[in-house]
DNA sequence: CGTAGATCCTGTTAGC
DNA sequence: TGCTAACAGGATCTAC
């Protein structure tokens, strides 16, 4: 499950392997793919063909590469991974894999770059780039905790303005980008927050520790080149992570807490599952907000 | 407007 | 053995 150490990893994976080069061909093999880029997949091959890739840049979980060319300055590939995405550096002689999406060449005749995505939550599109280089489409997107601009303190009164529970103030990509269901259950079980605990209720130092958690943990992940839960999660050379060996909460269902012993417990959260400890993280005793 | 829930999607795994 | 259901979950849309 890519969140903000994965794809980084991929963006620098993409520094080193398609900066610099230029595009000679673009297939778009499963129209979902592309399903952002609403002029479809004629205007994406076409605006593509002959443009030059530069340095990859990356916000929270999407990442862009700026694209110039014959076309025009000022525009950029936006990939979302979603769920499952891959975005894999591989020889052009190399069969297409089973759920390759979008398969970009290049005028070298070197490596391609293909987008391969089984679930197809994640896809590609088309922007141009403001006055500060990021794309139109991703305004909405908050800077993410490991951005030299992000504003502690700005972040620290949103989430006390909102009536919700922490761990979907995390998830939120619009207050803090980059988290994503397993980032935050790390960053929770090592805060000793319970998800639910009311925002509203939070002291700032509070925030302020869980905010340096989070660093924490993002920072220690992307050392280790991601988290491969899933094992779908891989590099721009299809290579794993090794993260996951290093979680305390998420995916512990049953095993001790390594702080105090006590089972992980998971619970049923937003469609999807939270692990917390139930002794370092108990579950706050009021009512939510609802 | 802010919050919460539903929805999309497919391969794997668990359970009967 | 074979089928069904649960599960993985980020972003967006809709409802209140």
């Amino acid at each position: 499950v890519p969140e903000l150490p994965e794809v980084e990893v991929v963006r620098r994976g993409l520094e080193r392997w398609v900066s610099g080069r230029t595009l000679s061909d673009v297939e778009v093999h499963h129209p979902r793919a592309i399903r952002r880029h609403t002029p479809g997949a004629q205007d994406f091959r076409d605006r593509l063909i002959g443009t030059t890739l530069s340095a990859p840049a990356r916000r929270g979980k999407y990442l862009w590469l700026p694209a110039d060319g014959p076309t025009g300055q000022g525009l950029a590939i936006i990939a979302h991974l979603g769920m499952s995405g891959q975005l894999l550096v591989v020889d052009p002689e190399t069969p297409p894999e089973r759920h390759l999406r979008v398969r970009l060449a290049f005028a070298d005749g070197g490596r391609d770059l293909r987008f391969i995505d089984q679930r197809t939550f994640g896809g590609l599109f088309l922007d141009d780039l403001d006055a500060e280089g990021l794309p139109l489409q991703l305004a909405h997107i908050s800077r993410d905790p490991l951005d030299s601009l992000f504003d502690d303190e700005r972040w620290a009164s949103a989430v006390r303005a909102k009536r919700t529970g922490i761990k979907r103030a995390l998830l939120d990509q619009t207050s803090i980008s980059g988290i994503g269901n397993i980032y935050a259950d790390e960053s929770l079980w090592r805060a000793k927050l319970h998800g639910e605990r009311p925002t509203a209720a939070l002291t700032r130092p509070v925030l302020r520790g869980l905010l340096q958690h989070i660093r924490d943990v993002l920072g220690e992940a992307l050392a280790q080149g991601g988290t491969s839960f899933d094992s779908l999660y891989v590099n721009v050379n299809g290579e794993s992570g090794y993260f996951d060996r290093s979680l305390a909460a998420y995916g512990q269902e049953g095993r001790p807490c390594q702080r105090c012993g006590a089972a992980i417990r998971r619970e049923s959260f937003m469609n999807r599952s939270s692990f917390s400890c139930p002794h370092c993280q108990p579950r706050p005793r009021a009512a939510q907000s609802s």
